[in-house]
DNA sequence: GACTATCTCGAACGGTGTGCGAGTCCTTTG
DNA sequence: CAAAGGACTCGCACACCGTTCGAGATAGTC
């Protein structure tokens, strides 16, 4: 098929210093981390490492490549509690929660995330761990796949929009608060044929945007879970 | 704050056969239709307009702007039923596949969706229709925006994941089912320590890619939606 | 016929990912 | 100790990208 880039490994000791697919890495993940996508050129990481930019070249065989590491790098980093711990609702809330504070500190995941498939070591790791959770709960063997296939997409997809408002957010250089209220201002105008729609915008006047987004979050996944624990098998 | 591309038009008619807005739109979603948001250029686009490359700049500010025009494009062919015709249930299921179908037809929509927001015309009136129809269903009114986020941000998440795995297939030059035997050995292979994942792999096996995509995708809307039926206000 | 607004477009700039081949170091072997 | 060969670095070059600039062409108005 193809072989991928995990399985790859060095095959005798380095001759001498030398560049290092792990630091290679950590170096790419900070500027994609401050930079985002659009920061992040093989010309530039090379010269963060004090290296020439095709030298980076021996130890990865392409930039997306290279950014497949990084994603794996991500799924690493989230939290699947054991069911044992506090049973499985909150083991999944636990698991929602992890999953997007993740997301949320490598904002640049959406972005690429969609346009390949996830099957580093680390989302095989996390993949494992959330089925044993959700298997805990009880739901038939087929149901397990799509409860915890649900509970990923919906947690991905919430972050995914969130991280688009927070870049927006940032981006803009305005503090979070002028930019809520200019953003409103904005969308009051552009929405005046749109009862509803302006009704909305009124509404969210109240909370700071951070507690806003939050609470979106919280209220599907706490809906969804509803919607699953429904489901457990009897 | 920013002049959008938007309210940009016409002052006086046009000098005489000329290129419009209207053309490059249409030519520019036909290539990524096919070719993807990495086969989208300027000098493509034009070439496929018969014109020259910086012509188009006349018309369109920048390509950023022009991806924002066709996704706004995209959010037009969404149907949002009104709540009288089948209730706000159905209305939702009808929109979450609505909504799918759309993005199927336009895999290249989750790359680009999640790194700007969404505040076109066809945007808003989705959004309007949006919440007229949960605003149908009982909930208070700060829950309406609570449901309906929750719902696109699942069907979105869901479908995103899916177009990536399509995209796979295609990219892979396999038919559907030789690629889905050849993934799963891969995946047996790879899997050999998670022994939920095999598990879980090898119930794939029965269904074809398709049916399973589906019956992933209405799962969790329903399950959903259930959960969100609970918290209609009583 | 002159003027102006609308529109086209070739040339060029500064960037991008990456293939190629020469060169440098270090270990192993004879 | 010399030779060989693997491990690794890197400058050059290529094709392509989005976009700016300024010169030109066209058509309607006075």
């Amino acid at each position: 098929m193809k072989d991928w880039i995990w399985t790859r490994e060095r095959k005798a000791s380095p001759a001498r210093e030398t560049l290092s697919r792990e630091q290679i890495v950590t170096a790419a993940m900070a500027i994609l981390d401050t930079d985002g996508v659009s920061g992040l050129s093989m010309r530039k990481l090379a010269a963060k490492l004090d290296a020439g930019a095709t030298s980076l070249y021996w130890h990865v065989p392409t930039k997306d490549d290279l950014v497949d590491l990084l994603i794996d790098e991500v799924w690493g980093e989230i939290d699947v509690p054991e069911p044992e711990l506090a049973g499985w609702r909150a083991g999944a809330l636990l698991f929602g929660h992890s999953l997007r504070s993740a997301v949320l500190r490598h904002p640049w995941l959406p972005e690429v995330m969609y346009t390949r498939p996830s099957i580093g070591p680390n989302a095989m790791s996390l993949g494992e761990r959330g089925l044993v959770l959700f298997g805990a709960a009880g739901f038939s063997d087929h149901e397990i796949d799509l409860a915890m296939g649900s509970v990923m997409s919906y947690v991905l997809g919430t972050v995914s929009a969130e991280v688009a408002t927070r870049e927006m957010v940032r981006k803009s250089g305005r503090s979070e608060e002028t930019w809520v209220s200019e953003m409103l201002e904005q969308a009051q105008a552009v929405a005046n044929d749109y009862p509803s729609m302006q009704e909305s915008v009124r509404r969210r006047t109240s909370a700071t945007l951070d507690t806003s987004l939050t609470e979106n979050f919280v209220f599907g996944l706490d809906a969804l879970l509803d919607g699953l624990e429904s489901r457990v098998k009897r």
